[in-house]
DNA sequence: TGTTAGCACTCAAAGCACACGAGTGCTAAA
DNA sequence: TTTAGCACTCGTGTGCTTTGAGTGCTAACA
């Protein structure tokens, strides 16, 4: 491939991410040094070869999907992040969150304020984390809530009524009981089996105890599933790239996007919609970029946006991101240690 | 108020309703009987008195809001609810929730479901709920959970993180402390004064407590705060009767909302957006029903949509829901009754 | 052989004229 | 007071033309 052409489809794609407006020969000849008519010649070898594409006959050139690929693989030059840039983007993270999730949370809101794309925060912490804490705590005639603490500080509940009120006998045996069973139990491991064994193993309390036991495994599944944080969608709701309804049903499917999210990406990586088999909106990327606690990937920090992008600027932004909560958990992780060297 | 004139504004929001377009002399004069001609001669009348208004010169008639209050107020006959509708609205209830916010909740979706709007829960309880319970849960190195729960069973939690871990003896004080000092004290009694007495009652402990302490306030400060629950968001989105950038705003600013709820209506009542000074979006109106529990207001059900809204037939979906809401809740109130003579 | 100037061609978008028709207000007769 | 009739209004839809940005192709040029 020939190195003008590369300039020109790189021109193209530069101009097109600023105006969104297709972009003709004599707009690309400020930025390559070549005539209008040669670069209509390049450009039209570019279109046979996939990376452009014209809306109409007498329009200028859009880039296609391949045409981003390799733009953003090969020809996209970063902008490096100015110190006052570096500044900015330190004051939008809240250093002093006290849990991972509000860390990655801060950043993630600052980038899609800094980008008015969608961000995305996975957690791949839920794989690793134990159950540290089970309680059960009367709240009221037969209500109860159940609590379920993590290892990894993680904290969830549900309220539950039953049809009897439980002795305070009761209790203390189901407390007692899951205090010595689940505690330690990795939560991915917690399964439909295990809880009948529970069941069975409750005797006599079996009957009373069950309502309960089944919420609480209802409670494990619920704190096991994969979730995200998702900050700024309605900024998807305005791109004008996007389909309205698309967009919407989108959004409606966290499901589906969790699960896009679940793979873990081992450093930076951008997708583009025609790559996700129908997941994705159409003309939309995805960026993420993955962040590490003690040495393992600890989530991922993601932007969804439409194709058209300010790659250059916004790849920078979302990096730092990940490097600096990086950073921060694994100075936490230092302290950590020194802790322990006492 | 001649009764033709009413007959012709009914017949015009009516059909204006169903239809979205102006109605026209000829499509009124099918419920009306007058020729197009008289009604026509009324219908510049109702818009003079600004019951109704013109698009353009050659257009039929609209309501006006004003068009829309008579008719809510005095010209709408309501559909009753049929066998089979009240035995779907049950069947979309979810009257095993555990919890009023869960019952309400499922309300709110069945509705939104139902009606193609939003539809809103706004609890008053926490006017009246009390500390029951404060604990704070050590969940790794210098991190900390914050529990709390109100009297009538709503929980929260707040993770913090400290510069220093706390020995046994300090949490032990702290919980004990707290225990002795916050449980029964209504939410939202709880005020800076208070918790700076407790920071001074803390003594030696003080310095290595504050954080937590500070943490603890901000969290009975949440609890307190009126929150709102909102289902079918989206149905506005793609309500064509309202501006995007609107209902997101709209959407966006959940405190104004809450704050709207807030004033406790007795009653039904449907508001429309110029009365509402700013706040709701164009063109919208909100109808609220209050449920009830042990005989005093305990939330509101609320619908936010179009003008143009279906009032005959979702009026009565509100109300039924919110008596039945009322009912149940009661029933629980004398099971504890009942429990109590025993 | 690669590059460029020039030119004919294409096509979306904008503008314009026109007809249509739904609906009006007004007038005059019933 | 009601109504039939009529002239008028105005948004909508249709078809036509113009405009201009941009193209592909060809022939001349370095």
């Amino acid at each position: 491939m020939d190195s003008r052409k590369l300039k020109i489809l790189q021109a193209v794609v530069d101009e097109y991410i600023v105006t969104g407006e297709p972009v003709g020969s004599k707009t690309v000849m400020k930025k390559v040094s070549a005539s209008s008519a040669t670069i209509r010649n390049e450009m039209a070898e570019l279109e046979k070869q996939g990376y452009l594409e014209q809306p109409h006959t007498s329009a200028g050139r859009i880039p296609t999907y391949n045409g981003y690929r390799l733009y953003v693989d090969t020809l996209m030059e970063r902008d490096p992040l100015s110190d006052e840039e570096k500044l900015m983007l330190n004051s939008m993270l809240d250093e002093n969150a006290a849990t991972e999730e509000e860390l990655a949370g801060s950043a993630s809101l600052a980038l899609s304020q800094l980008t008015k794309c969608a961000s995305v925060v996975a957690s791949s912490t839920p794989k690793f984390s134990l159950i540290a804490k089970v309680e059960v705590i009367p709240t009221g005639k037969r209500m109860y809530i159940i609590l379920m603490i993590t290892s990894n500080g993680r904290i969830k509940n549900k309220t539950c009524r039953l049809e009897f009120d439980l002795t305070n006998e009761q209790l203390e045996f189901f407390d007692k009981y899951l205090d010595e069973n689940l505690k330690g139990i990795p939560l991915d491991e917690v399964s439909e089996e295990m809880f009948d064994n529970i069941r069975t193993a409750m005797g006599a309390y079996m009957m009373s105890l069950t309502p309960l036991l089944s919420e609480l495994f209802s409670l494990a599944k619920e704190m096991s599933a994969k979730d995200i944080m998702l900050r700024g969608e309605k900024n998807l709701l305005t791109c004008k790239d996007f389909d309205q309804a698309e967009i919407i049903d989108f959004l409606d499917n966290r499901r589906e996007i969790a699960k896009f999210f679940d793979d873990s990406f081992s450093g930076l990586q951008i997708s583009f919609s025609p790559e996700n088999d129908g997941f994705a909106i159409r003309n939309s990327s995805i960026i993420t970029a993955p962040f590490k606690k003690s040495g393992r990937t600890a989530g991922t920090l993601g932007l969804i946006g439409p194709m058209r992008i300010d790659y250059a600027k916004f790849i920078p932004y979302l990096e730092y991101f990940s490097q600096r909560i990086t950073d921060l958990l694994s100075e936490q992780d230092y302290d950590e240690d020194e802790d322990n060297k006492e």
